[in-house]
DNA sequence: TGTGAATATCAATTCAAC
DNA sequence: GTTGAATTGATATTCACA
């Protein structure tokens, strides 16, 4: 059994179970026949970059990395503490106004964090427009960003 | 000082510096004059649901929740496994065969991932068509789906 | 390099108090 | 409902060795 292989197996038990502590990855690795100790687990979710999440439910939940959308955020959150202007919604729209030569990068960063209740963003120099799916969502969008800044 | 506040100012701690153990929180709102302890911070990282990420440096950060984006390639993968027929690719495009109507869902899903070697990505009822940044793109896209696969 | 055994460190929970 | 002190529980690391 090779490193690889036990890893691609943790991935496979990561979303096929639900993986609270690493004993349980000891224990369903021990059912399919692989022996190893909690210390390597350990090392291999250090390498993997898996996570204990929080879950829902009021436990925790190991799962996949998600660098990625972090740094997202990150940057948008950065991005819009340093540029950030005024907002204003109006029906399913809303104007973000910000310092010149940030809308482009800002409008980028809204479409990359996927927000469901965001249709379409568009920046110029200094501003960026969005046209949300609803009223609603140009609100959720308006407490987003308003999170971002008090934070 | 209330725990709401608290939690506010744990959140732009954890954006403006590295937090790598419960213990930084503590010490570092201790600096601010607010003195709590480490059960105190450990109650508020699984309230606000932030994750213990394995850091690229080799240490672990603590950094704020990404559920969403967990979720999304969760059903992508599942979708994927449930849906799949065939995958090519050419230069920079690749052609993903799937069971009728799961193209555009499938399409979205990838699309949402916001994969950075995956310029667009089109799909119909049995068929998603990516456009790649490049030849390479595309061979990323393809170890992506057949890790997907594999789990 | 990869691993287990033991250990140290860190995090979550319990319990009492408010 | 919220917290700290103490404790338990979980995870990361060290050290020896294959």
């Amino acid at each position: 059994m090779k490193k690889q292989e036990r890893q691609q197996l943790l991935k496979r038990l990561l979303t096929s179970r639900e993986i609270e502590r690493q004993e349980d990855f000891v224990r369903l690795l021990s059912e399919d026949g692989i022996h190893v100790t909690q210390a390597t687990i350990s090392r291999d979710i250090k390498e993997m970059q898996l996570v204990k999440l929080p879950a829902e439910s009021g436990g925790y939940r190991y799962s996949l990395p998600v660098q990625k959308k972090i740094d997202t955020q990150k940057k948008l959150q950065r991005t819009l503490q340093n540029a950030y202007i005024s907002f204003a919604v109006q029906d399913q729209f809303t104007i973000l106004k910000v310092l010149p030569g940030n809308g482009p990068v800002i409008a980028s960063l809204l479409d990359q964090m996927r927000y469901e209740f965001v249709f379409g963003t568009v920046g110029d120099d200094s501003s960026v427009l969005t046209i949300c799916v609803s009223h609603q969502g140009a609100l959720q969008l308006e407490k987003t960003i308003d999170h971002m800044l008090a934070d």
